[in-house]
DNA sequence: CTTTCATTTGAATAGTTGCTCATATATTTC
DNA sequence: GAAATATATGAGCAACTATTCAAATGAAAG
């Protein structure tokens, strides 16, 4: 949170090997080394780095579907869905219910959305 | 975000081809065509779907860094650490400057780093 | 029981991606 | 100018991923 400025941090004037700011790189290291977790976040975003995920989320809060109705509206075969929606699922994102053969999915939670319309808003500025 | 009840909306009996609630289909068509660009989120997170980006981006949160830095820090070579910091400029998340040999980069806004957050506080539940 | 239909699943494939290695560029110092 | 150094870049490779195709489930209907 605390910007440094580098100018005035040069405590190493010829690096050994490959490190140059010593107290920079120790300093962030600390600060890293608190939540390792917060990397894990990449997982979540590795879901939804991926162009039919995001428009299946995004039918789905617009309401329940099943689907075959959504391999219509992507226009993709359902079996390219059906494994999508099982990505989804794992990362518990989407839940399903079965009805006779129909199977229909809808968001897990609200929360999701909001990270995505987040990200939204940062992309238009 | 009105969420209908299926069971109610099904007026096509059987289905033509693959589309079974043909009503559920148009309505949430419409509601996807109008901002089309959503889609283009995918993008920004295929960005953030990097462990070692999110580590970077992370790193740069503290504090201003070299090339040379983040590689001791994170343990990687410096080609990597290049390779993905040219990937987080092009999506103008970080900027750098020049002085003399060294290149120093940092977040290009404090938005970005929002969205991590958020996304984080989501995975803890 | 057989057929039909919605969905799932697994293997195969084409495309993408992150890293490494070698090399190039740019800047400082001698 | 030559050597040293920080960074950038391009080719190559191994690993991963999204889709397709074929086949398997599982449930309803005849």
């Amino acid at each position: 949170m605390v910007r440094t400025k580098m100018g005035s941090n040069i405590d190493v004037e010829i690096c050994e090997q490959t490190i140059i700011h010593k107290d920079v790189v120790q300093k962030v290291s600390k600060a890293m080394s608190n939540d390792e977790d917060l990397e894990n976040v990449a997982d979540l975003f590795k879901i939804f780095g991926d162009r039919t995920r995001i428009r299946l989320l995004r039918a789905l809060y617009q309401s329940e579907m099943c689907v075959c109705d959504m391999a219509y509206l992507l226009d993709m075969t359902q079996s390219a869905i059906s494994h999508q929606l099982r990505i989804l699922k794992q990362a518990k994102l989407v839940k399903n219910r079965k009805e006779g053969k129909v199977v229909y999915y809808s968001l897990a939670d609200q929360h999701v959305m909001q990270i995505l319309v987040q990200a939204y808003d940062h992309i238009k500025e």
